[in-house]
DNA sequence: GGCACCCACGATAGGATGCA
DNA sequence: TGCATCCTATCGTGGGTGCC
């Protein structure tokens, strides 16, 4: 064992774990020991990047046991959990977030993690002499996208009966139910989707253009979520 | 090469638990 | 109740790695 003082004083938390039976100073040995000469000052660089060290280690701790209680604080009755059985419990937790948010959005129009366009007849919903088609388009939120799923549907022949939207997260579904002529729906249909997949390409390319993927080791910083 | 960070390790303290 | 043992958290340290 290597263990020294991290500190010009003595660690009044941590004197104890001092072993009496270690030497003082701690890594000089007494034939080692000249004054003034370069000996002592490279003991001295050594002692001072070791205080780095072990100060350094100590705010890396104390980073990841804020990050656990934060985790004990979102997850329900954790508090007085291990840190290996909160993980557990924070895994089963998303797990179960996730589980319910499938079910929800199952049930509901929630936009959800992945881009998708769809583009299907309803032919239970046929009137005498119109098709109708369910359109929807799940992507990121941006302010252009309406404009550019209004030229979209610009000069298809489609008349829109129902369009709805949800939004969360920065996510956004629309369904769009609309109308065409029997007969035109064929045409209509793979146009339709070109288009939408147009908007959605639209949308991915400016996303990815702004997003910096190229992080260093050292940009490493707490997303400002966290610090809520 | 220096720096910052991460990971693993051994030492230690202190609480929880079982047992005589 | 006191003691032994186990478990968990914390600490300092050595060493590896990536980046500048």
């Amino acid at each position: 064992m290597a263990k020294f003082f991290s500190s010009g004083s003595l660690q009044e938390t941590h004197m104890s774990h001092w072993p009496m039976v270690l030497p003082w100073p701690p890594h000089v040995s007494t034939s080692s020991c000249q004054v003034g000469g370069s000996e002592t000052s490279k003991e001295a660089k050594a002692l001072i990047s070791s205080q780095s060290h072990s100060q350094a280690e100590k705010r890396r701790r104390e980073r990841i046991n804020t990050h656990l209680s934060t985790l004990r604080r979102l997850v329900p009755s954790a508090t007085k959990l291990d840190k290996a059985t909160l993980l557990g419990r924070v895994i089963d937790h998303v797990k179960e977030l996730k589980r319910k948010a499938l079910e929800i959005g199952n049930s509901f129009t929630v936009p959800t993690e992945m881009d998708d366009v769809t583009v299907e007849c309803d032919r239970n919903g046929a009137l005498k002499d119109r098709f109708i088609i369910r359109a929807s388009l799940c992507c990121d939120d941006r302010p252009e996208l309406y404009t550019d799923l209004i030229q979209a549907l610009h000069g298809l022949k489609l008349r829109t009966v129902r369009a709805d939207m949800a939004t969360l997260g920065g996510r956004v579904k629309n369904v769009l139910i609309l109308s065409t002529k029997v007969g035109e729906e064929g045409a209509c249909l793979s146009t339709l989707k070109d288009s939408l997949k147009e908007v959605l390409g639209r949308i991915v390319f400016t996303d990815v253009s702004s997003q910096n993927t190229n992080l260093s080791k050292r940009q490493r910083t707490m997303p400002s979520f966290w610090s809520n």
